[in-house]
DNA sequence: GATTGGATCGCCT
DNA sequence: GGCGATCCAATCG
């Protein structure tokens, strides 16, 4: 598999989301590989988008944002959760994708563990899902998806996605008009129809 | 210095 | 479909 590097991240953030669809997350993590296809993701359009988190400007948390395309920006939701994004667009704009839910495709077995009540459908579905499911901990926050031993990475296997459904953004409050979640119809993992 | 409010989830009825 | 869990910087006073 084709691992995705800067020029791929380093584009207009709807066209990112809309690319990432079909292709698949890996996290290179101590316990193994594991992860999946990305069939579900989101796009928070930087300064001038009042549901993005950099509307207000860079802060500690999120500076990941101000960074090169292709890092990952982690930050805790409710509390409880964590959501993972990937930065996107040229420098200077300060947006992300977040992903919403994968297909498991890798250490289902790993999964299984960290989310043993839950259906192998449902391992990923959501972000707090998905997250959980990898293990994916607040440290990976600022870091780089494209060095040659990043622990988390992005690939493309050839998978090419037939037909791809835009909706308005999940869960919050402001231009909750506007269609930037865009997802894989029919996979049984996303979160929601 | 205290309050507030989320890019959520799963269990309860 | 309602609610409690639980974090923490931004915001307000």
């Amino acid at each position: 598999m084709e691992k995705l590097l800067y020029d791929f991240f380093c584009r207009d953030t709807i066209v990112v989301a809309e690319a990432l669809l079909g292709k698949i997350l890996i996290y290179h993590s101590s316990d193994g590989d594991i992860g999946g296809r990305i069939i579900e993701t989101e796009a928070y359009l930087g300064e001038n988008d009042e549901a993005c988190h950099t509307c207000r400007g860079k802060t500690p948390k999120n500076a990941a944002m101000f960074g090169t395309a292709g890092r990952n920006y982690l930050y805790r939701s409710y509390g409880i959760h964590l959501c993972y994004n990937i930065t996107t667009d040229i420098p200077g704009m300060p947006s992300a994708v977040l992903l919403r839910s994968l297909e498991p495709l890798f250490g289902l077995e790993i999964m299984a563990k960290r989310r043993p009540k839950a259906e192998i459908s449902r391992y990923c579905a959501g972000p707090g899902n998905l997250t959980k499911a990898l293990g994916l901990d607040i440290s990976l926050n600022d870091s780089s998806l494209l060095e040659s031993d990043s622990l988390l990475a992005i690939y493309d296997d050839g998978y090419q996605a037939v037909e791809i459904v835009s909706k308005p953004r999940i869960g919050i409050s402001k231009a909750q008009d506007l269609p930037l979640r865009f997802y894989l119809p029919g996979f049984s993992s996303l979160s929601r129809k």
